[in-house]
DNA sequence: CGCGAGCTTGACGTTGTTCAACTAGAGTGG
DNA sequence: CCACTCTAGTTGAACAACGTCAAGCTCGCG
């Protein structure tokens, strides 16, 4: 399912990633004629870790996940794309190939942009090389942060870290309606999901979340915080 | 204790990066007039977490331990850094702080070169940038196993996976002297001190290990590669 | 000779996983 | 319209993994 028919170019796309504004006019449409627009049904999955990495994805509907394949078929989601996001792979430079795999946790449409042509951007533009190195560092930051959730933080601070990242960054309003399953979030925060049920179960009798299905209301988001900050 | 008379100049240095190839003479030269060479004892602080980012680290000589600064003065080791490794912060374009701690384990000398001339260096050598962003990847990728390792594997399997490391990639010879502590090792593999102990004692009944003090003997390292693959 | 820091050990309690069973809802075919 | 099945969610009980605490040890150093 190729089509180019809804975004006539990245020149006027709006859905366009904050990056490309840096690209002259000349260099979007490089981009432009090197693109793919798909769209993926729920659970279809996008890149797959350890296939050739051939290009990065910008997500312009949808939801999608980026997980690593661990031990014993066991996933770590590493964090979620939305749209407007690029997803870029770290085998970049390295080894082209994919060190995540990305699947649609809703239906998802993402633009394919050719490695070749990020490559090219970033050795004769830049200012688009050092937004590269700042987005890069971004995720490092961000995976620090991770690692002493996982590392330090024991079952409530992680899952009251869950639902606060769920409200503030992927779904953005409260009720919100999870798309994702519970063996995400235990996939997000690295236990099993039989535990992700048993806590927020504690969290909903003590008052700080409504559940209800796959509606779920953060009642007392101070205390999620503290929760969070404590471990 | 600055100096630059150990070392005449960056074009001419046996222990530099080999970043620094990628220079020509004038950028040399610019790096050259730009940095600082000191040296840290046992123990002392490189950079501080939190700390204002102005330089990046480039080692000659010795180990530092860089370690992120978690939960309850608990610790997480990245990884170590030896001679001709850099150490550059993943805050430059971002916030300009370190993100995480840089001590010497051994006695350590390190040149300090100025963001800002890497910076410069990004901007107008492409081929500078593109090395960069390849070295930035190649830590996630680190990072990602890093990830798995430290939540799906359990001790024995982490400790084995860390004593693989200690010497194929730190010490490079068999048997060698372990200058890190229990405690470090602790908190490379984020295990209480008491359990690092414990599994190496595991280990050295099962005869994996022959351990007296700080030396350190692999015996079975083909087993230990199993119990680290198998967590 | 004594002191302190790092190392070691055992006992114990907590945290978190696994296993098995059960439930609810969504699709499927007769 | 009703079984049937399949998947996701839920619950409880048993068990394993891991951290904490307290005590004792070793060794270098003043």
């Amino acid at each position: 399912m190729l089509t180019k028919d809804h975004l006539h170019n990245c020149k006027n796309c709006k859905k366009r990633n904050n990056i490309f504004a840096l690209l002259n006019d000349e260099e979007l449409e490089h981009v432009d004629n090197n693109r793919y627009e798909l769209t993926f049904n729920k659970g279809e999955i996008i890149f797959k870790q350890g296939s050739p990495l051939t290009h990065v994805a910008c997500i312009t509907e949808g939801l999608a996940k980026l997980y690593i394949e661990g031990l014993n078929k066991r996933n770590l989601i590493l964090s979620f794309a939305k749209p407007v996001q690029m997803i870029g792979g770290p085998g970049m430079f390295v080894d082209y190939r994919h060190h995540f795999s990305v699947a649609a946790v809703e239906e998802t449409t993402a633009c394919l942009v050719d490695t070749k042509i990020i490559e090219e951007l970033i050795e004769h533009n830049p200012v688009f090389a050092c937004d590269l190195l700042k987005r890069t560092n971004q995720i490092s930051i961000a995976n620090f942060k991770k690692f002493i959730n996982l590392t330090q933080k024991q079952m409530h601070g992680r899952i009251a870290d869950a639902f606060i990242f769920l409200l503030d960054e992927i779904y953005g309003r409260n009720p919100f309606v999870i798309t994702i399953s519970r063996q995400d979030i235990a996939d997000l925060t690295a236990m099993s999901k039989e535990n992700v049920i048993r806590v927020i179960k504690v969290f909903r009798d003590q008052g700080l979340l409504r559940v209800d299905g796959n509606v779920i209301e953060i009642l007392n988001k101070k205390e999620l915080i503290r929760i969070g900050e404590t471990g």
